[in-house]
DNA sequence: AAGCTCGGCAACCGCGGGGCG
DNA sequence: ACGCCCCGCGGTTGCCGAGCT
């Protein structure tokens, strides 16, 4: 099935917003807020479509928008994002207040890519970003909050259930399953797991006869900093009935560990 | 001063995922 | 289980102003 284009009904505005669409947007927005943007431009009396509205508020018109050049900080925070996150711009902007992911993308592609490596460069373009896989809790599972996962401070994980759930930190549940069946999400998971090094899977976790259990020693960084693995199911279990991780969840986690090392050399690869 | 080039940025396009009937 | 609808995302386009010749 095709899909019709979006603005393909005639006499639909496309183009630059002039500043009287964008208050009346605005203060459509402020009084009843955007429930459907589809039917946003016909309530509201704009000769818009319900997408460019959603773009020119989300991009614009938002009043938590920061405008202006980005500082130093925030270009370094970008870089260091990107490093981990890929091209993934609505988690990258999700990081940095007010700013959008399309301000962020701009940025990228004008100044911040040409501050790389060539090798970088070409690398950012193809590198394989963690992708989202959001999973809702059920009703008898909680979200694991990023301070909790960074409190639980642990040695050891367990592969049965935290590194199979885990591989892709946007997926974590761990405690309803306890086998090591693999499934065909887990398969593309898996691709999408961290490459951390190569004694990580020799000493531990490709142990045949020890396959469940990984130290945590031998995820090391160029600092010598220790550092825990994020995940043991054990304590969780321990916990309650388990937890869903979310993807932010997880990329918190590990924006943590890149801004406390500041090596991105050392950077699991996703 | 006029024409051209380039960079920056706002906006558009098309795809994929999730919700819902 | 399936199809439709809507939303959000990432890639791309095109306009516009600044700088250069």
């Amino acid at each position: 099935m095709v899909r019709a284009p979006c603005c393909e009904k005639m006499g639909l505005k496309k183009g630059p917003w002039a500043p009287e669409e964008d208050q009346i947007l605005i203060s459509y927005i402020q009084q009843h807020g955007h429930g459907n943007w589809r039917a946003l431009p016909k309530q509201a009396g704009l000769l818009r479509c319900g997408k460019s509205c959603r773009l020119r508020w989300i991009n614009y018109l938002r009043p938590d928008i920061k405008r202006g050049n980005f500082t130093a900080e925030e270009e370094e925070s970008i870089i260091k994002l990107h490093e981990i996150l890929g091209n993934r711009w609505s988690a990258i902007a999700a990081k940095l207040q007010g700013r959008t992911d399309n301000e962020i993308k701009n940025v990228w592609h004008t100044h911040l890519k040409k501050r790389l490596p060539k090798t970088d460069q070409s690398n950012s373009s193809t590198k394989r970003a963690i992708k989202p896989k959001i999973k809702r809790s059920d009703s008898n599972t909680s979200i694991i909050t990023q301070s909790e996962v960074a409190s639980l401070n642990f040695r050891e994980m367990d592969t049965t259930s935290a590194c199979t759930t885990s591989s892709d930190f946007s997926s974590v549940t761990v405690g309803e399953s306890k086998n090591n069946s693999i499934k065909s999400e887990d398969i593309e998971s898996l691709e999408t797991m961290p490459v951390i090094d190569e004694s990580f899977w020799s000493e531990a976790a490709m142990d045949d006869e020890n396959p469940t259990t990984v130290s945590s020693e031998s995820m090391t960084f160029s600092n010598e900093m220790p550092l825990q693995y994020p995940f043991n199911s054990e304590e969780i279990f321990q916990q309650g009935q388990g937890y869903n991780a979310n993807f932010d969840d997880g990329m918190d986690f590990w924006y943590d560990i890149f801004t406390r090392t500041g090596d991105s050399a050392e950077l699991p690869e996703f």
